[in-house]
RNA sequence: GCGGGCGUCGCCAAGUGGUUAAGGCAGCGGCUUGUGGCGCCGCUAUUCGGGGGUUCGAAUCCCCUCGCUCGCCCCA
């Protein structure tokens, strides 16, 4: 056994599980554009920095989960663990005021430091969708709508749409004295991990998973009655909108997000079959995050999809493969150059062509034609080839009987008729 | 970081202390140098994730270690 092998949570993404990736990206990139969302591509290396800035000191993402490392000028890198934070670096550092309206995407890889289980891994790979600039209710509704469409329009039924909110910062500040308090006169019955995030992170405890704590949970203050008139309005807007919108949606007031940076609205899109890991849409508004990371007062909406839970969900009518149209077999000096000049002018056809390069005996070739199953087949051996021609045959799998034909190189009328009766 | 399950060829596997480690799929070669699907024949693990130990003898028993996997935490 070779002792070379993948580094630990991370995948090969081969050939024939790949047409499904092109196939949903594909979808994917259709319903984008057709938005009128445009790419943004950022380095998957930054500053380290950056994501402790962007994301939060106090989040299990930068406290546990993070691919930190120096470099060789000794400086601290890290491979991104999110898209958001490099999305709105990039923003500012080329010039957001002067395009303060932007909608935008990105796909590619992420890394987490975290132990691989089903639907999740240390390299993993999201889209991610973020409007910038745009404060109004109906973002946010818009927002959540292009998630949920992308989702339907891959066949993924049986989702959940949770939405929450988080208010504002004062809102929230107002709530984390008491609820602080609250925490420490209850602190015995709490879980440990809870116990450990009342000074870190205390809006944690919030979505604690633990049974206990859970019940303990439900006698604390809520975040909702700290809300100010403004944000309460903001958020029955908003549920308002999705109603009219059928967008079925379910309260989660312990859906906190293990980001810093959200502010107002907090969603998730989860499934039931994905196992533990049921989230394939998380996102959120961070109307606070580009000041703070030194830009201009921006607000932003925005969400990731990871695609490998996508792909789980995504049926396999996605993963059907193209069928080859035609396969060249071919032999001898003169032929192998007819071959590939033939190739090269079928393809411009918007053909599927597959030429044989293994040089092995006709037989051979025509054993593996008949693996490939093409729709049809070319031979050219020297005695056409010398003519400048070669026979094209119809790859019937049923019927023993082929259509076969002799054609000319050169002849164009001839292939083109020959093509379109047989593949248009 | 903490639990449970599992590691025999590229894949699926038999073997649970005794001569050369079954079999199937895939792959390669041949029967058949220029013509396909079937069939038949042959080849493909000095070694059972790795290391150490017990034993006359280990894939099989013991110890350690690594990896995979599922779950906890948290997220995509």
């Amino acid at each position: 056994m070779n002792n070379l092998k993948n580094l630990r949570g991370t995948v090969d993404l081969l050939p024939d599980q790949l047409i499904k990736w092109q196939n949903v990206e594909k979808i994917i990139f259709e319903q984008l554009s057709r938005a009128s969302i445009k790419e943004i591509r950022t380095p998957i290396l930054e500053m380290t920095e950056l994501f402790i800035r962007g994301i939060g000191e106090g989040t299990d993402v930068v406290s546990k989960e993070m691919y930190t490392f120096l470099d060789r000028g000794e400086r601290s890198c890290t491979l991104r663990p999110e898209g958001t934070a490099s999305v709105v670096r990039a923003l500012i550092q080329n010039g957001i005021s002067s395009n303060p309206f932007q909608k935008l995407w990105y796909m590619g890889p992420m890394f987490r430091y975290e132990r691989p289980q089903a639907g999740r891994q240390r390299q993993f790979h999201q889209l991610g969708v973020e409007f910038i600039g745009y404060e109004s209710v109906r973002s946010d509704v818009e927002i959540i709508s292009i998630a949920w469409d992308i989702l339907r329009k891959l066949g993924i039924n049986e989702l959940n749409l949770e939405i929450n909110t988080l208010g504002d910062p004062n809102d929230r500040l107002n709530f984390k004295k008491t609820f602080v308090d609250w925490l420490e006169i209850n602190k015995n019955s709490l879980d440990l991990d809870s116990q450990n995030r009342i000074n870190k992170n205390p809006l944690r405890v919030l979505d604690s998973k633990n049974a206990q704590t859970k019940k303990v949970l439900e006698n604390a203050p809520r975040l909702f009655d700290f809300m100010s008139e403004k944000s309460l309005e903001r958020f029955s807007t908003l549920k308002q909108q999705l109603e009219m919108l059928e967008i079925p949606y379910i309260e989660n007031f312990n859906l906190v997000r293990g980001l810093d940076y959200y502010t107002h609205t907090a969603f998730e899109i989860t499934s039931g079959s994905l196992g533990s890991q049921a989230t394939v849409c998380g996102g959120g508004r961070y109307d606070n995050l580009i000041k703070q990371m030194g830009g201009p007062e921006t607000p932003a909406i925005g969400f990731a999809i990871g695609l490998e839970r996508l792909i789980l969900l995504a049926g396999n009518e996605h993963a059907i493969t193209k069928k080859t149209d035609i396969f060249i077999i071919n032999k001898g000096l003169h032929a192998e150059v007819l071959a590939i000049k033939l190739s090269r002018k079928l393809r411009n056809y918007n053909l599927l062509i597959e030429l044989d390069l293994t040089g092995g005996s006709f037989s051979k070739q025509f054993k593996k034609a008949n693996k490939i199953k093409p729709r049809s087949i070319i031979v050219v051996g020297d005695d056409e080839a010398v003519r400048n021609e070669f026979v094209i045959r119809l790859f019937d799998n049923d019927t023993s009987e082929n259509k076969e034909e002799i054609i000319s190189f050169d002849d164009d009328i001839k292939i083109k008729k020959w093509l379109r009766s047989n593949f248009f």
